[in-house]
This record gives structure tokens, C-alpha cells and sequence, in this order.
DNA sequence: ATTCATAACCTGACTAGTCTAGTCGTGAAA
DNA sequence: TTTCACGACTAGACTAGTCAGGTTATGAAT
């Protein structure tokens, strides 16, 4: 593992794990300096990325302030799989995979009119503290990968793909709209005629640029809520 | 302004531009070191922001290739002002100030608990090509700003607290839900009864860490599209 | 024609330093 | 007691390198 990302993951679980608190300062560049034994550029990138991640505030002349997060778990902006994000939030969740089918070429509406895509198409009902809650279609590129084993999507994709397979996975874009429920909607979550989801369509890439996947991701609006956390300058 | 500063906001600016267009590669790091006469670390600040911000993807043994950023525009993440937005997407876009109030304690279900704040309370409505869109309710923190004026409402209170007064933004916390429009939705939007609205409510704080605002902004659901970018580690 | 080594690129990570500017506590002078 | 200068400490920007590892074109050997 990289220096930094060392220190980075170091002082993150220093976070999580509650010895560092909201108001509380973080050792100083130099402290971190002595402590791992690193040049000071390389303490500054891990810090620089806590920051850029909202979890201190790097404040000059006075030193790296760790910020408040009670507010705010459940990002929709950050790449973390879902279970990482419901594990964060204390949350009871789990999986049903309701069909998985390959040789699916992907909707317009999701590839955004770019070339046709074959997949392998993965959909799945997620449950939050008992309640069905979410439909996710993902359509996993065929020309990356083969075979989407059932366990995989049982368990997480995204965890597979990188940790299993090994991909690196570099960014996403997602579109967010609001919009009637349709027919499966209401089958699958048991809901009203009438329901608002919020849709959230997303292309995943990978780091050599190539699409891993397309997903439709379906929520109740009357359930959902994300918490975005942006900052200015990188 | 700072070296890398320039280097990112001439790359951008030519980005904006179509200089370089979806697949092209940016001059790549030597080049740009060559070009500006400074250290290859300071070009890397550069174009490694433009990544982090999704204009580009830096191939390792390739180059730096230029993002289609076609589907993206309005994300509800980037804290950049409404005007910058709507400009960017083609749109026309302008206010209606309803009402300009001081000594306003700001609600509860903003703060989120936190120690009450006096502000001046900015209510205006946006309109977006000939439609009533959005309801901003926009609460100033007193302690930091003892004044707003009628024209900086009209126009924009971020370019007013930046470019007049000289604040440094640093960062915004959104929560974002979807719920029923009440009846002031429905007077001053001129929607039906029963239509949702996409709520966001955020504050924003400036580099100092002092809460700038608090805002709920009130989207109609049926005409609401957000897009995001992610990026997996900084 | 195909294969393969190589050289010329590219970005990533890291180092060890300089210089600037802001914060804060201490202690001396008013 | 208040003020003010200073030193110690903080982060930001920047430099001029090194080394590692991936990509690509070229050109020689098969």
C-alpha cells in the first residue's frame, strides 16, 4: 500500500473509531512527519484527501480541525458500495436478486445514446430495516466481465469487481430524477399507485476508462434521502 | 493567483472552449512544465484537479484524455454559484426577491440541532426558461453578515459574498429528501396540490470553518435532474 | 509477416528542502 | 493592567529532483 494511503486509512479509522472528535485537531503535518517518517508532501496529500472527504478541516496556522459528521451519512456523491454505506449508518439491510440474465443490451436512456452495450443484467431488491425499499438494475459490461456468479450479487457487486476480480474502479456519473412509480415498482416494493422514486441512473467506469457497468438504481421518494458534502477547491 | 491556479483555469477555460474535445489529451505534464515555466508537481495540481472535478482522466503511460461531459451539466454537488449553473447549461434563468427579513432565528430542521443562529432571511423564487422552478429561502448568519442588499439577492448572493465582500467559501453540507409541496409551494410555483418537491437543505460554511448560511431550496419534482460525479480516491 | 527488445514517452509516488503567511502564547515594555 | 513584539508552530505553495511502472512506436531479428 502507498505511504499515504496508509496514513490516510490510519487517521480515517482514528476518525471512525472516535480518538480524534468534532472540534479535536489532528497531529499536525510535521507530528506526521516524524511519525511515519515521511516527507511532508506526503502527510499533506493524506491529509489534503480527509479533507476533500469532509472529514477535517485544514485550517492555516492553527492546524487540521476534525469536523461534525452527525449529519451526514448516506452520500449518494461517494463511491462507496452499499454496504459499506449502510454498515456507516447503522443500518439493517439486505439483498434479494430477483433475476439475473446476460446477452442484455443496455437502455438508451442509460447509455445516454452512446454505443450499444451487451450485459449482463443484474436486478436486485434491497431491504432497509425490514422495509423493501430499492429496485437496482445493474447492466454489467459483457466485454469486461464473463460472469456474474449469484453469490456476487447477493452479497456486492462492486465489492466482487474490486476485490475478487481486482478492477479498479475510477469514478461514476449519476442523473437523479423523480418520478412515478411504474408497474414493477409496485409489485416489487409494495407500494401505492401514485408513489413518487427517486431514479438514479448511473455509468461506472473503471480506471483505464472503460465502462464496467450502467445501473438504474429505484427508490421509494418518500424513504430517500442523500447527503451530499462539497467543497470548493480540490 | 496561485501558479496552479492559472494552469487549471486556462486549461478549463480551453476545455470550456472545445480546444480540446472528448478523447483528445491535454499537454501532457512535461509539456505543460515546459509551457509554464514551474515544477512538475505544481502542473500535477493542476490537472489532477480538473480529474478530481471530472473534465479529465489521467492514463497512467497515456496522457490526460478529455472527458464527454455531455450528459453532466447542473450537478447539485459543485458549489459553484446558480448563475455559473444556468449559464452553463444554455439556460435562461432569472429571481424574483419576495422578501429580504432580519433577525430571523434559523428553523431547527436546518441547523439540525445546532446552537440557534440569527440570520437575514432571503426568500426568492427562480425561474428557469419561462417556468417557475425553485423556492430558495436563504438564511444569513448576522454574525458574519449584517447586511444583505435588495441587488445581491436579485443577482446572486454567492458572487456577492465572494467577489464583493471578499468571503472564501470552503464547503456545503446538503441533505436532500423528496416531500409534499405545501401551500406556499403550490402559491408562489402555481402547482397542483399532490405534486412533490425536491427538497434540499444545506449550510455553508467558509474557509474559517463560520457557518456562511443555511438554505432550503425547493425544486417541483417533475422538472428536477441532478448530476453527480464521482471519483473514487482523490 | 511476425515477434520482440528497446527507447521515448507518460503518470504516480515520494523526497527534502525553501519561502510565505497565519495563529498563538509568552514575556517585556508602557 | 494593557499592549505589543517576538518566537514557535501551523498550513499553503512551490521546486527540482528520483524511482517505479505502464504505453507506444520503432526497428532489428526471426
Amino acid at each position: 500500500m502507498e505511504k499515504y494511503q496508509k496514513i490516510y486509512s490510519d487517521l480515517l479509522k482514528a476518525l471512525r473509531d472516535n480518538v480524534y472528535q468534532p472540534g479535536d485537531y489532528l497531529p499536525s503535518d510535521g507530528q506526521l512527519v516524524i511519525r511515519y517518517q515521511v516527507s511532508r508532501e506526503t502527510v499533506r496529500k493524506a491529509v489534503k484527501t480527509l479533507a476533500n472527504d469532509g472529514y477535517v478541516q485544514r485550517l492555516p496556522g492553527r492546524g487540521s480541525v476534525v469536523l461534525d459528521r452527525k449529519h451526514f451519512v448516506f452520500p449518494v456523491s461517494t463511491l462507496e458500495s452499499y454496504r459499506e454505506m449502510v454498515a456507516q449508518a447503522n443500518l439493517d439491510a439486505s439483498n434479494d436478486v430477483i433475476v439475473i440474465k446476460q446477452n442484455v443490451p443496455v437502455p438508451e436512456n442509460l447509455t445516454g445514446g452512446d454505443s450499444p452495450v451487451l450485459s449482463t443484467l443484474v436486478v436486485r431488491r434491497r431491504w432497509v430495516d425490514g422495509e423493501e425499499m430499492v429496485i437496482d438494475y445493474d447492466y454489467v459490461n459483457q466485454a469486461v466481465i464473463d460472469h456474474v456468479p449469484h453469490t456476487a450479487a447477493k452479497n456486492s457487486l462492486f465489492d466482487y469487481f474490486e476485490n475478487q476480480l481486482g478492477l479498479q474502479i475510477d469514478y461514476a456519473v449519476k442523473r437523479m430524477t423523480v418520478e412515478k412509480g411504474n408497474i414493477e415498482d409496485r409489485q416489487l416494493l409494495h407500494i401505492d399507485e401514485g408513489m413518487s422514486m427517486v431514479v438514479i441512473r448511473s455509468e461506472t467506469r473503471l480506471s483505464d476508462n472503460r465502462i464496467l457497468s450502467y445501473t438504474e438504481s429505484r427508490h421509494r421518494a418518500d424513504r430517500f434521502t442523500s447527503v451530499e458534502f462539497a467543497r470548493r477547491h480540490k
